[in-house]
DNA sequence: TATGAATGAGATTTCATTCAT
DNA sequence: GATGAATGAAATCTCATTCAT
């Protein structure tokens, strides 16, 4: 508790050189002296500068999942609940921005079976939301004329784009945009009964 | 005719190589090997790898432009105009799917000054599209409760994500993918009027 | 003391090197080769070859400077003064003959930068040599019928040569060609007053 | 007779970069564009780099030689003959100053052979300067007390060292120095005789 | 004579990783 | 646990020279 670990420092670093430069164009040598460490510490907590990047998607993947995981497991109406998903996917990934940059940017520069790993993870992630999407248009509330694929890559492109766009500094806060994205999305994939009253 | 010119043969496997792999994980000489050709012959048609790159974006930003200025000199009416638009801008990204994997994600290798050129395009761009959308606002056609901004992003988000998902092989054509995101976004965006509120 | 060290062995060998062959026909590899240590190992020590030219000059001007200091502020007659100057620097001279050689042949392959700080350096050793001709030239001692610029020049130029003629093999001794030299110039220059009449 | 030949504009121009960048410093690229040919012509007249570099000593040579010979040949009182030759190089050498700044700094860059062969005529050049302070000497007119490769050394040192500081555009004019300097030297090797011994 | 695209060898430099201390 | 000097493989780029036209 005396002072944060050699391991934080240098993920907390990395993220920061690898979104604001890539990850390829970011040497050890910066990273530790950012983290204020020396190359050997980082070579004590990481194998390599690939297992540093990898630890940064993990940490993000576990996140993800978890809060995806748990607004499910709280329950409630379907649409409800997608709704709740999506906002909190869009204000979770703007409080990770840098985190995201490297997420989207950097995948083919970690070794293969660790890509693979990663889709593996994101595959599962994606089932669960796709659930969640064939609840809604079992229970008649989306359309069913556009492939469930379409919709999918519809919604987390929009949360893919965030880090090419959104600013803290910018007019719009973090809710805000959230809201009206999901808005954007649930208007466009909701089937328009509105008829009926 | 008679034989492919070095810099154009050079430009092919470079795209293809970057998409693939990464623009740091391909070397000149991967490059050349593919295109065919050699070191020297490449050095003499670009000065750098990242003139390389930039001629990739030059392209592309060229190739855009000119069909969206192309579509809007048609004319029409707007609702017409902006869905021919995005239809087009679809289409296009997914006959270059390797440009577009390049282009979203090595913006920064870029030498800066090549990134400020690439982002200026880019907004003279975007500033086409707002006006269309703007013009459709007017015209009471588009929702104006949420900020252009994220409007657009809603957009380019869709265009952006293609290269992380969509396949050729797979089982939607262009067009109907096109259709598809097109109907989704102007679905999302256009004021429910006869709603009788 | 156990061994010397990297970027004494790597300044060594660069100097006999950069002599016999100039800088630009001297690889780094054959440097690091006669020096018995890796080219990793030099770039450790040295930022470029360019870094490795500049190390050459900063330890002849460091030590020319510190001679002449120490020689004029042990004091005495100016005509002793200058005459145990001129000597000292034509021995120093034959003693780091290849690096004379270096010096006088390589200042133009250095980065502007750096020439810049080479030439500021030897101004100011100038301007002190200058500084005791005045004085010679004040107390009557030294003619004053030739502009001190060319005075300067005659003197300085003799060094500059010593690394295109001279040789420790040869038939005269660092001692005799530096009284020898000393002396055809302090006689090019002193006022042959005695004459009287 | 129309238009300046390629060899001579080839040749200037040559002179011009590698007496403001060196020799290794300048391309090929850049001589030919500096001299407004093409490569190919310039190899129709030039075998190779070296080979242009060679001309220009080659052309330096020849002339300091004839020039020498010439005012030999033109005979007169040993001592005015010296002095002769001595405001004549120094002259001549001002009026070459950049040929003289590639002359003395680039031997190194010649091939081994071409190296020897100016040295060969270099040492033609000085031994006819000896024989003539050596005439000087035996009729008792200048000192024996230093060696004669000293007493020579001493004057060429002030040729080479012409390019180094010397400037058409400073206070002194070309003649002017060239008395200053030759006085000096004179006044250096003369026996100061009449001074009663 | 002249062209300039193409060659290909070699140069400098970078950097993730190791290891003796 | 921690250090940082050293390694060595590979990367980008340069350039004198050639040669088909």
């Amino acid at each position: 508790m005396k002072d944060v670990s050699v391991a934080d420092e240098v993920t907390r670093a990395a993220v920061e050189l690898f979104a604001a430069q890539g990850y390829a164009n970011t040497s050890v040598q910066q990273i530790v002296e950012a983290a204020g460490v020396t190359k050997g510490a980082m070579y004590h907590y990481f194998e390599s500068k690939d297992d540093l990047l990898f630890a940064i998607y993990d940490r993000m993947l576990t996140l993800q999942q978890s809060r995806l995981d748990e607004i499910i497991a709280r329950g409630g109406e379907v649409d409800d609940v997608l709704r709740a998903v999506c906002v909190d996917v869009i204000e979770t990934s703007i409080d990770f921005l840098p985190e995201g940059t490297v997420f989207f940017r950097s995948l083919h520069m970690l070794s293969a079976p660790r890509q693979q790993e990663v889709t593996r993870r994101r595959r599962v992630y994606h089932d669960r939301f796709a659930a969640l999407l064939q609840q809604g248009q079992d229970a008649g509330l989306y359309r069913t004329d556009i492939p469930q694929p379409v919709l999918i890559a519809h919604f987390f492109s929009d949360v893919h784009y965030l880090s090419h766009w959104y600013s803290p500094e910018g007019p719009e806060t973090k809710s805000e945009v959230a809201e009206q994205l999901t808005d954007l999305f649930l208007t466009g994939i909701r089937l328009t009964n509105g008829s009926a009253t």
